[in-house]
DNA sequence: TCCTTATGTAAAGCACGCTTTACATTTCTA
DNA sequence: TAGAAATGTAAAGCGTGCTTTACATAAGGA
């Protein structure tokens, strides 16, 4: 499962430790997950998604064909 | 963390074990998850909005508000 | 250069996602 | 009403998500 995380955040300015604050996790988590080390739970990905303001599957690719929008 | 499974899956006529073998997974983790006894990894989340052809936040529900569309 | 901030990574530990096996109950249908 | 199909649930076991603690490295500012 690929995702935005990284680009996302630092178009943002915002270090992994604040923006895992933000979502309250770790920066750890932030870390592994941009790092592509392990997948978010669903409901952190829900969190992330929302933090940036868009779909999870704007977020998270999960390499599978997607739908038309 | 809320979701619409079952209504998904009986409008279409699908047996739990129907569904669970079309996503590769066994009918007790679609049975566990539609009763809300846990949630789904995230690959299964995509797996589940893709069959249905909805997004992941048309399926599942934090509870949390959500986006414009 | 020194200090601080940011990042990368590792280990131990706990909680949960998913499996298989198994059994009980409900519901459909012939 | 009998048998089959579908559902509910439980337990053991494995892998992984996330935590805290800890240490190392990189990069920037005074």
């Amino acid at each position: 499962m690929n995702n935005n995380i990284r680009a996302l955040r630092t178009a943002r300015g915002l270090s992994q430790e604040a923006l895992g604050s933000a979502l309250n996790v770790s920066r750890q988590t932030i870390n592994a997950i941009e790092a592509g080390r392990y997948d978010p739970s669903l409901p952190l990905a829900f969190k992330l998604a929302r933090f940036f303001a868009l779909h999870i599957e704007d977020v998270f690719d999960d390499g599978e064909e997607t739908l038309g929008s």
